[in-house]
DNA sequence: TATAATATAATCAGCACTGACTATTTGCTT
DNA sequence: AAGCAAATAGTCAGTGCTGATTATATTATA
């Protein structure tokens, strides 16, 4: 997934180094994905040597010489696959939550009871943080692209939701369960 | 995770060896997690080395030994440690569907709509085996167990109705776009 | 009863990822 | 002008994970 949104930027933007990458992912995508800039710099070479991109060190003045990676027609089609596959990608996610529930007998109840409360209230300072970003990148991205942008976003504010109402839900199983 | 699964196992059921561990979490946790054996080994070479567990060859007549693990007191306090970290574990999903969004200029609007057409029965088959799997095991649980069993079963169900429901919203959203 | 298939038990090489580090440049403060 | 913080640009060693493979035992099937 990252050498496609790698591809796809370079596609997008023209040729850059990783470090120029990491502030568009950072600027954009910072919301969806957590893409470290070691990591950037791994997929950078490998695709290099693959012969999806191509470099050209760039010394401006004589400061120390940047290697801005530019995307060849391969490159285009490797990006152009990956992003067909992902069509079919499916959704399985584990939650390491769950560990805590499965294995409850080793935690008072009220242990668990306190977490979730904590953990609810964070659920929503994420939830009104994305909604408020929602709104600032909608008015900044042009218009082809806003139904992109808002499908993105309620994938995330959904699944936010979600997670919301398992808590919710799961603090006040643990409440009639902490009476009895 | 990996290492607080294994641990609790052990300390739930007993001395084991690799392979037994992975039948118990296919049998219990297959639908929760996807634990690879290799990784298995893994952990229990690399928790030995660190004192969680303790190891004891067993020969079962003059068949290959087996090397059998059972967790140590160092091991049950680590066990203990990695539970309560988990409380504080924070939800932050990255989906790779995002990235046809977010480069959807390549792909043709109906093809994502194809995709997004056999991607919601797929949900759908899911969403029906789970609920088909909590009633099974539901019952097969020891009593002081439902509660948290619903509560992990409900989570990954919520998720997954999300999930469809998304998949929903965003197929409406791009067939009104279509028809423009 | 030979034999194919499946289950059991484990190893290992190689890949993806990233925390911690280095080094230079730019901007800010005093 | 000196000093410090922040931004820029990149490297590298170490960790976690797993596909592919090996090897034996058990079960099923012809």
């Amino acid at each position: 997934m990252i050498p496609l949104y790698i591809l796809g930027l370079l596609q997008r933007y023209g040729p850059q180094h990783g470090y120029q990458i990491k502030k568009i992912v950072a600027e954009q995508l910072s919301d969806f994905t957590r893409i470290k800039l070691p990591t950037i710099y791994y997929h950078l070479e490998k695709m290099q040597k693959e012969g999806f991109l191509a470099v050209s060190s760039e010394k401006p003045g004589n400061r120390p010489e940047k290697t801005v990676y530019s995307i060849t027609d391969k490159g285009m089609k490797a990006f152009q696959r990956m992003l067909t596959n992902m069509l079919e990608y499916d959704y399985r996610p584990t939650f390491p939550a769950d560990s805590v529930f499965y294995f409850s007998e080793h935690l008072e109840t009220s242990t668990i009871v306190k977490s979730l409360r904590a953990y609810i209230e964070k659920l929503k300072g994420i939830i009104r943080h994305i909604e408020n970003h929602r709104g600032e990148t909608i008015q900044h991205v042009p218009n082809e692209m806003q139904t992109m942008v808002e499908i993105i976003f309620s994938h995330h504010l959904l699944h936010y939701q979600a997670e919301l109402e398992w808590a919710d839900k799961s603090l006040k199983r643990l409440q009639i369960k902490e009476e009895e």
